[in-house]
DNA sequence: TATGGGCCGTACGGTAGCGTATGGAGGGTG
DNA sequence: CACCCTCCATACGCTACCGTACGGCCCATA
């Protein structure tokens, strides 16, 4: 009989608060990811805050496992691939993780990364990601019929150039940009057998 | 008579600070550079400090000034290469900013690079450093006989790299790390024109 | 010895953030 | 209506940090 409208009083859960503090992570990193800052942003006071989390480290713990299960799930879904449209499909990857596509996604990661460095909580997750990433993506290149050695260096080649591109200022060096990203997918998807053009 | 030695009461001076606080920064990152801490380390206390520096922001800029000089200088060196040793050049390159090599100025740079992300000072700086390295490495690779566009990419995808790798945690994966390092290197060095083996 | 300046310690006010305690509004249930 | 449970506001103490004011020590020099 309750209405099936959504409540007119929208109270907040866990998930809301998580969703607002991986927003603030990306803007300000771990450091500047504040109870109080984050309350004023939901039009809160912290002592919602304190009813739905233990304390600070409670919500980071809860922004840490959203994101490692989101981004597993995202990469296992970019990576499907049909049979003989691995190539394409490493270069869909490079592509879509390429930092102007998904702005504020890269910026979630790169945070999560810095704060890796000094958390090895944090660490732990990076890791267990990172370890599907690179199994995602070494299986294309396997798929693509390049040797075990060679997929699994240019898996990490991809993701370091991915994850580093997007701490450089790259916008700002090249005009032509997206053609300099493209012969950079090349050089790291193109296999050794094939010929530049 | 009691000296002739290093003065007993050895006073700080501006660059001994920023020394120190370079140290701070890249264990603690931009936000955990406060002043009162970093008077802890030298074992003084804040009224050393602001004798020395008018507030927080100027030991900041000076931070951010030093690391440039330093990085320029060290870049102009590393990519200084005899005639006909570009390549290998090019190589060592790649190997003394794998992270690996020195852990400390890597952590350096990526507590710039995340400061950067929120500070324009801080990202100007970090652009004209890139600026500098990518203008070195692309010399390397244009002496290598590459053209113009492939050398761009490549110097791109070496620094990118670079950076990426630095902040995976990619001696946790492989057993042969060096091994894998070596076949990027390759990966990145290599002229198209070459055969991997 | 007296004096002045370079360098640092101490003490203070002010802000921001964490976590706790407690009260209160509002809806569901007997 | 009485009661309770959920969710949030308010108020508090505590700590860390910034920047300033001021006083004192040490050393050079006249």
């Amino acid at each position: 009989m309750e209405n099936s409208k959504a409540k007119p009083r929208a109270q907040l859960d866990r998930s809301a608060w998580v969703l607002a503090a991986t927003d603030l992570l990306a803007k300000e990193g771990v450091a500047g990811l504040r109870v109080e800052l984050l309350a004023k942003h939901l039009k809160v006071t912290k002592g919602s805050f304190y009813w739905h989390f233990k304390d600070r480290g409670d919500l980071l713990q809860s922004v840490l496992e959203v994101w490692k299960e989101g981004r597993i799930r995202d990469i296992v879904k970019q990576t499907r691939a049909n049979p003989g449209n691995e190539l394409s499909q490493l270069h869909h990857v490079i592509d879509v993780y390429s930092a102007s596509r998904s702005r504020k996604g890269m910026m979630i990661e790169l945070a999560v990364r810095d704060w890796a460095r000094r958390d090895e909580t944090a660490a732990a997750v990076v890791e267990e990601v990172d370890t599907w990433r690179l199994k995602c993506a070494r299986e294309l290149f396997l798929a693509c019929g390049i040797p075990m050695a060679e997929a699994s260096s240019r898996s990490m080649l991809l993701y370091a150039y991915v994850f580093g591109v997007s701490l450089m200022f790259c916008d700002r060096y090249a005009d032509n940009l997206s053609e300099l990203k493209n012969d950079i997918a090349g050089l790291i998807a193109r296999s050794s057998a094939d010929t530049p053009a």
